[in-house]
DNA sequence: AATGAATGAGGATTCATTCAT
DNA sequence: GATGAATGAATCCTCATTCAT
């Protein structure tokens, strides 16, 4: 019940500041590991490549959806803005979705609508940032594209289907050739302020 | 001395009739198992389901890999018997497909070719079954189908993609949906020898 | 997700001949450490005390209460045999009881209705234990107590309070202190089958 | 440079008077928290409900122990005043004695002399506050009431053994009922100044 | 003197895998 | 050939305690 008196050291505690530090690397950590392993990947996992221990995670994420949601919420967040640009067009819009797609594993995961189980409530904040998505997509784009408007999220979640394979290059390539093949135009892929 | 206590009987030992009795409750147990809790189950509830203890699983397939790919062998089976039937069309065989698919968490993740990891090698035998679905798609029915050859498998990833939802009805809908936004005809959905 | 390959070899496994073994060293040995730490004490440490791995544990008992209930099974057994007993008495069956208060710090936490949090459907299994040991109490032995019938369970939890001590003598002699207090005559102290 | 961004002010530091009043809280909170969620409730919440940070209270008190013993201390002490007061019969001390047990979980705690584990020397300054409360029982009470002198704290942990139940009306009743049945008259339950 | 972040051990629980019988 | 018990590593999560600022 108590813990056990420990003789070593305790390393650094590098206080308050390093709070912002640790938070940031977290976010870069979870990222990266969801990234490579999936959603699914252990959190412990997050915490150790981000070099703290694996309380802090916890203090600063409730729990695991929490840190999907803040790795999530920057894909997100991107593809708002490139929507919201001055002169955007659906191409533009659709070359950041893809960049993200290509990138992250996480956002993929999110847009096929699929994290943890199927059922709407489960998906937590999930469900909101893929909400958000959809009207980002729908809104200042609406009847500009070659596609029913209802069916935007559909080809989204199509070409999500499309983006597997070991390197970047290979995601890109068959992301394109999905938008390719449902006959629809994407810009330049990469992220949003270019 | 401590077998003077033998108390419970042994039960039965079938021999070999048995072995290939228990293996193919493995499978449909598995099968089931698969498509109630993802592949992603406890191999344990697997055994417990088809009446046999875990060993006998182990006996009969060395690791998770092999059971799943005992259990995609049946769906990608059929597909290859649905092209091969005398006078299949592409919406014939597409049917077919998007019925295992509608079925079958696993043959998505399989499709997806996403089983596990991202690296190729670690698809395991899930790789050749994904080439034969390819081989089959393509086999008869080249230049039949309204899609560039090179495209089928895109095209079924990208259906994969749009393949969830809670029922049954839900992800046959956003299937043929799918199908439809891509200009490709499917015929009704449903296993292989009707 | 899978488990790292271990080099080391495995420790015996003695099969299922072992399983009635362990199951019972278990509960002696949650005898014990309930007795000794209370019945929050870690569930690793009574496996560690019985020489089996956490599993095994969680293979016999699904969760604490299995094993709180098991080991508070014996004491209530006990309690209904002696109320049970031709020409039993209420000295007799409260000597009983008596020994299992002074025995065991679980049986105490029991009758004072204690356990966990104060709910009575969060005693769990333990709230069915608390019932039969008033029903055997109230039995046979209505009316032949110099208590109003009602307030027995009261003096057995008045007397659970008072058992505390770090000595087995300690705490028998202020439970027969606390009975003498009451007015209550109690037999010999001793378990059931004397 | 690291300092740079110092952008947060740091709270004010109001001095030894803040000290004062942050004690108070915490012991305040202490009370609280020990009261809805037991003795063995987070040390973090006491600190987060009394509005300071962890480390005030690990600066007023060395351990939990500390916090303990201060907050039963305000129980013991109004129990001795109570028997200091002119003209205080045993019904009033106990009054008031029982009304910090049915408030007061750490408090019965404290009586049964069991917090933490059974041995003496681990009560620490619980047990010097168990020896104030007997003081005071026997110091001018002795010979008025209808127990034998040396059995009061018995009784004491006897009826603190009845105190159970999710309502303080539960518990009020039960320890009535407990001193009822040791033929104790007590008077109205009441803290001490009335 | 206070803040509150960080550490990391510890406890609960789950499962893949082995192996005596 | 089958059974199913046992092992123990791994993951999640919680907190006591320390300490830079």
């Amino acid at each position: 019940m108590e813990h056990t008196e420990q003789e070593g050291r305790r390393p650094a505690n590098d206080g308050p500041k390093a709070a912002a530090r640790n938070r940031a690397a977290l976010v870069i950590a979870a990222r990266e590991i969801f990234a490579e392993h999936g959603l699914e990947a252990p959190l412990s996992a997050i915490a150790r490549r981000a070099g703290v221990g694996q309380g802090v995670l916890y203090r600063h994420f409730p729990d695991r959806d929490a840190v999907v949601a803040t790795v999530l919420e920057e894909n997100v967040l991107q593809v708002e803005q490139a929507a919201a640009a001055e002169g955007a067009t659906l191409a533009d819009v659709l070359a950041v979705l893809t960049w993200h797609l290509v990138e992250s594993a996480a956002f993929i995961g999110l847009l096929r609508a699929e994290y943890a189980t199927v059922r709407r409530e489960e998906l937590g904040r999930a469900g909101e940032l893929g909400e958000r998505v959809e009207r980002a997509l729908r809104g200042e784009l609406r009847d500009r594209g070659p596609l029913p408007a209802g069916s935007l999220m559909l080809a989204v979640a199509m070409v999500s289907g499309a983006v597997t394979g070991p390197t970047r290059e290979d995601r890109e390539r068959r992301a394109l050739e999905a938008w390719a093949l449902l006959g629809v135009e994407v810009g330049p892929v990469r992220p949003f302020p270019g």
